[in-house]
DNA sequence: CTGAAAGCGCTAACAG
DNA sequence: CTGTTAGCGCTTTCAG
C-alpha cells in the first residue's frame, strides 16, 4: 500500500508538501502540485483515511440505526440517507437493531468515539434514555420517523394529523363501521395515529367500537389471523385503516380469504405508500409518507450539526421538521 | 472524549498496562485489571476505534456494495451481511451504487485504504476490472448473486437450474405456450435464466417463440406496458415466467388489467421469493432464492478471508459456494 | 512557498 | 507483572 511518504520520495518534496498540495489549502507552487498530482496517480497513491480521520478527528461516516433494513419503509429512508451522505462525502454505516436496547446501547458505545460523526435513529422510544444521553454529550444526532420531546433533532410527519384525514375521508365516503389495524401502542407513532382514528371519529359523531381494533402486534403476518377473527366473530367493518402497507396488504389476503371483496365489502387503507403499494390487486390507497425525502432532510441536519459543531464545539438547538403527508386514492377504497 | 491516559493517569498505571488489561492478552494482575476497569467505568472510557485501527491496521468494517437497497432482494441480504458482521464483531457501510462505474470505483478508492477490511459485491459485471484488480490486489472481497471465472469467492445459486426447473414445472403441468419476462441479458445471471428457460423448451420439444419474451429493460414498471403490449398484439401465453418477483407482481396486474384471471387464464411464476410474494393475491407461486443465508454465507466467507490474509499475508483460493433454490408453488399457477 | 518536528490515541516489542 | 519507547500515516504549526 502506497502511502504519503512514497509520493513524498517519488517527487523529492517532503510529506508535508505533498499533502499540502493535495488538499490545497495553503500555497503550493503550481508547478510542484503538478508534479505531486501526477505522482499520485503514477504510484495509485490513496491516503490512510484512518490516519487522516485521527489527525483530524472526524470520518466523515455517520450512522444509520433502524430496527431493521427488512422493515418495508426503510429502504427508502436509507437511500435517502445514503444518497445525501455520499453527495456531502460522508459514508453511512448500517445497523439493524430490531429496537433491542441492548444492540441499541452496544452499537452506540463502539461508535460513538470516533468512527463515525454522527447518528440517525429511527428507534427512539419513550424510555431510551441511552439515546436522551448521547444528545447530551452533544453527540450529533438526528431522529426519524419519530421524534422526542422536542430536544433532539427530528424529522417526522404528523401521524396524528394524517390518521384523521384518511379517517375522515373514509367516513365522508360513506362508510359507517371503520376498522383500525395498529402496531403497539406504547410506541408513540402508532398511538398518534390511533388517537387520529379516534378523533375522527369523534368529529364526525361516531361511536368508538374496541371491537374493531385489530392488532398491537408487531409481526405483520399475524394479522392476517387477527383480521379472521374479528371477521369471524360477526364484526364486518366496511372499511379497516391499517397503520402501514404491509399491514393492509397482510389485511387484504385475510378479507379475500373470509369471502369478502375489496374494495366492493370492504375497503382499505394502508399507510407508508411503499413501492409495492401500487403493485397489489387492487393497488392499494394509502398515506404517503415521504420516506426518502425524510432520509434525505434527516442526513442534511445531520450534517449540517457536525459541520456546526466543528466550528462552535456545540449543537444548534434542536429543530423538528415535519414532512408532509398526503392520502393518495388507489383502488383499494370505494 | 476520556482517552487511555486519562485511564492510566486516573490510576496511576501506565498507559500500556491500562492496555493490556483492557485486552487481557498477556498477563497483569488480577488487582491492576479490576482497578483498571473501575476506572474504565467511572470515567466512561471508551476507546478510540480510529486510533486503535491504525495501528493494528485493520478496523473491523466491511463495505457491501449493492445497486440498490430499494431493489426488494437486497434488504434480505444485507440483513443476512450485518447479522453475521455484528456476530462476528464487524461493523457494516452501506453504497448503493446502481451500477455505476463510477460510483463504485470511487467508493472503492474511498474505502479501501484501511476505512474497511472487505467488501462484498452484489454488482459484479463481465467488464468490471475495477473489482478484479482489486481482488488481484489481494484485498478481500466476495461476490453475490453473480460471480465471475471462479477467480474471486462468490456465493451464488444456479440460475440456469432453477429457471429450468421453474419452467419444466410448467410445462409438466400442462402450459403449452410460456412467456419469459427478463432483466438485461447482458447480465450473466439473466443470460442463465434465459437460458434455463430455452433448455426447458427444448429439452421438452417445445419451439422457441421470441414474440414471447418480454422485456430486457430495467425498470420493474415497464413491464406494465411491456406485458399489455405483448397482450394486444394478440401473443395470449398460458404461462409467465418472470425473473423477478418484482416483475411477476406487475405483469400480473397487467394481465387483470388487460381482463385475463390469474392463474386461470395465465399461470405466473417469479423469482425470489420475496417478502410480499406471499401478500399479494393470489400468492405467488415463485423461485426461492436464500437471500437472507447469501448474506450469511458472504459475509461468513469475507470475515474468513480476512483472517486468513491477517494470518498468512494472502487470501485463500477462491471458492465459490452454490445456495440451494427451491420451486415454492403457490396460487398463481394452476 | 517548503521542510522539520510534534502529535492525534493507541498497541507492541523490549527491558526491567 | 509493569513501564518505556517507538511508531501506525497523516496534518499542521512553526521556522525558514
Amino acid at each position: 500500500m502506497t502511502g504519503l511518504k512514497d509520493v513524498a520520495q517519488y517527487t523529492g518534496l517532503s510529506m508535508s508538501t505533498v499533502s499540502r498540495a493535495l488538499h490545497n489549502k495553503t500555497y503550493v507552487k503550481e508547478a510542484t502540485r503538478k508534479k505531486v498530482l501526477e505522482a499520485v496517480k503514477a504510484l495509485n497513491y490513496s491516503p490512510n483515511v484512518m490516519a487522516q480521520s485521527l489527525k483530524i478527528g472526524r470520518s466523515s461516516t455517520i450512522a444509520l440505526m433502524i430496527p431493521s433494513i427488512q422493515n418495508m419503509i426503510f429502504p427508502d429512508i436509507a437511500r435517502g440517507v445514503e444518497d445525501t451522505a455520499r453527495k456531502y462525502g460522508f459514508m453511512v454505516i448500517l445497523t439493524n437493531t430490531d429496537e433491542h436496547i441492548a444492540i441499541e446501547k452496544d452499537y452506540i458505545s463502539r461508535l460513538k468515539t470516533r468512527l463515525i460523526d454522527g447518528f440517525i435513529i429511527a428507534s427512539m422510544m419513550p424510555h431510551s434514555t441511552h439515546i436522551m444521553k448521547l444528545r447530551n454529550e452533544q453527540f450529533p444526532l438526528v431522529l426519524t420517523l419519530r421524534s422526542y420531546n422536542r430536544k433532539i433533532d427530528a424529522v417526522v410527519i404528523d401521524n396524528k394529523k394524517a390518521a384523521y384525514n384518511a379517517v375522515a375521508y373514509l367516513i365522508e365516503r360513506g362508510h359507517k363501521k371503520i376498522a383500525v389495524a395498529l402496531g403497539d401502542t406504547a410506541v408513540p407513532l402508532y398511538a398518534d395515529r390511533f388517537q387520529g382514528y379516534k378523533d375522527a371519529l369523534h368529529d364526525y359523531g361516531m361511536s368508538f367500537d374496541a371491537a374493531l381494533v385489530i392488532g398491537e402486534n408487531q409481526d405483520v403476518h399475524s394479522f392476517y389471523t387477527l383480521t379472521k377473527t374479528m371477521l369471524n366473530k360477526g364484526d364486518i367493518p366496511d372499511a379497516i385503516f391499517a397503520a402501514s402497507d404491509a399491514r393492509a396488504i397482510v389485511i387484504m389476503r385475510a378479507v379475500y380469504d373470509a369471502g369478502y371483496r375489496v374494495p366492493d365489502d370492504i375497503s382499505i387503507i394502508g399507510f407508508d405508500n411503499v413501492d409495492i403499494a401500487t403493485l397489489v390487486e387492487p393497488p392499494l390507497t394509502t398515506v404517503a409518507q415521504p420516506l426518502y425525502e425524510i432520509g434525505v432532510r434527516a442526513a442534511e441536519r445531520l450534517i449540517y450539526q457536525i459541520q456546526y459543531k466543528e466550528k462552535h464545539g456545540v449543537l444548534e438547538k434542536p429543530e423538528i421538521q415535519v414532512a408532509d403527508t398526503s392520502l393518495v386514492v388507489r383502488k383499494s377504497t370505494r
